[in-house]
RNA sequence: GCCCCCGUCGACUAGCGGCCUAGGUCACAGCCCUUUCAAGGCUGUAGCACGGGUUCGAAUCCCGUCGGGGGCACCA
């Protein structure tokens, strides 16, 4: 039987980076196996905000590049359903009235074990499990009874889900098979923390797919790099296309322990990813974000600034604070403590012929050596004056993209009311 | 409190009894390159939680301790 699994998301908010890694993991074992990665949405009721969170999720997973097989389904239109087979168990007796709700009557001896594929085998004392209730006095279905009522009903073979879950697969494993279902193999995937060991909330920065995005990740990094939190391939490689990580994927390298996710590392990855781009893609997805992201910067400069930036940034979103000075006059960040040479440095730029990035170096470097300045001396107030500060792109190859007029007129205004905006401004 | 799971550098991990004076990556430090910042190159700091066993031999197997996480709802 192909193996089929599923993700099973409930629809609170923005879909947690915590669920995309074990979605990933589902997603990975159901394209290496050639099997089925379904999408359960498990809600409980139809308000207009599980709505949106149902589009939300729908859209971080098309986003992050996790496609899945045939239609989403809903817990809820499965209530019915839930509700008759939770008539039938109390009819053989395996289930039973309690003050208007229905619950399940666990066995209390012996012990409920199976064979975890990432933990291995496990045994849960049944005189632990309680008589869960399957349905409530209201008539609403208990996660602990849809959950696998409906990995019965789909034909699930793995239930592959974070590790927050082994105390509950007891409870279902027994609900299963007072089914007389033919049992699904788990998998228990490690959860994530912070970097301060505890659950990865909102103050350990983004959370949630949509802020990764936000924050200028771009998709095959971010799933490159959450597919080696709790799994590796081997003892050297990391960067893995999608295709070599669903080829390379399998539940047997999975570890055990909690993993930290770690920004830093993300980040640098993403940088990895970013380079590698081509150029006129790199543009595109840059172009994208920031029209994302609300700025109303001109498209042609930006594909002019793109080439700039590309080796220096390691996330999209470092470009408004890496790259504004090309769309608008910042005042400098630290005054200029030897501003001396700009006089000199303007009306070199005035008269040299060709304004291109390889003349206008010969020619500063050539001044430089002649006011016997090194060059990081002589640079030095030219980027200020340019871009506001001393971290900035290329310095010829920013003077080339401002032109010659808007060069000269920054490098001559400094001390003048510089820092009134001109052109197009963000947000 | 009870139950379950986990425990290799600061972080992610490789390691499934001898290949380990423990390897890779991020971070960190130094050097090189360099117009700044990155990137890149080279070098380095840093780890088998602890205590008992088993074995000729243990990071790898067993037990205990300690530590961490998860769960114990008419939440999902």
């Amino acid at each position: 039987m192909a193996a089929r699994v599923r993700f099973a998301p409930s629809p609170t908010g923005f879909l947690h980076i915590g669920s995309v890694h074990t979605a990933l993991f589902n997603w990975l074992f159901a394209r290496h196996e050639g099997g089925e990665f379904l999408l359960r949405i498990e809600n409980t009721d139809t308000s207009r905000e599980v709505a949106q969170a149902t589009d939300q999720i729908q859209e971080s997973l098309r986003w992050l590049g996790l496609d899945w097989d045939g239609q989403v389904t809903f817990q809820l239109e499965r209530m019915v359903r839930a509700q008759e087979v939770a008539k039938q168990l109390v009819a053989e007796e395996k289930a039973y009235e309690d003050e208007g709700a229905t619950r399940f009557r666990m066995p209390d001896e012996g012990v409920t074990a199976w064979d975890d594929l990432i933990l291995g085998a496990i045994e849960y004392p049944n005189e632990k499990l309680e008589d869960v209730v399957l349905v409530r006095s209201d008539g609403r279905p208990t996660y602990n009874f849809v959950s696998p009522l409906e990995d019965l009903l789909d034909g699930i073979t793995h239930v592959i889900r974070g590790q927050d879950h082994v105390s509950n697969t007891p409870k279902q494993l027994q609900i299963l098979a007072a089914l007389g279902a033919e049992l699904p193999q788990y998998a228990h995937v490690p959860l994530l923390n912070g970097p301060d060991g505890k659950k990865l909330s909102k103050r350990h920065g983004a959370n949630t797919v949509e802020e990764f995005r936000g924050a200028g990740f771009i998709p095959e990094a971010l799933v490159n790099y959450l597919a080696l939190l709790g799994w590796s391939y081997d003892d050297h490689t990391e960067l893995m296309t999608r295709e070599e990580l669903i080829e390379r994927f399998s539940l047997e390298r999975v570890g055990k322990s909690a993993a930290t996710f770690d920004y830093e590392k993300l980040t640098h990855m993403n940088g990895v990813y970013l380079r590698a781009l081509p150029p006129t893609e790199y543009a595109d997805r840059l172009v994208a974000y920031l029209r994302e992201q609300g700025y109303a910067w001109d498209e042609e400069l930006v594909r002019k600034a793109a080439p700039l930036v590309q080796e220096k940034i390691a996330t999209l979103g470092d470009f408004p604070k890496f790259a504004r000075f090309f769309f608008e006059r910042i005042a400098p960040e630290e005054p200029l403590e030897d501003g001396a040479v700009l006089p000199a440095v303007a009306e070199t730029l005035a008269q040299i012929e060709s304004f291109d990035a390889a003349t206008i170096e010969a020619a500063l470097r050539e001044l430089a050596d002649r006011l016997g300045l090194k060059p990081r001396q002589a640079f030095r107030p030219i980027r200020l004056a340019l871009t506001g500060s001393t971290v900035s792109p290329g310095l010829f190859e920013s003077l080339e993209l401002l032109g010659r007029e808007e060069s000269i007129d920054r490098i001559s205004a400094r001390g003048s009311g510089l820092g009134g905006a001109s052109g197009s401004s963000a947000r």
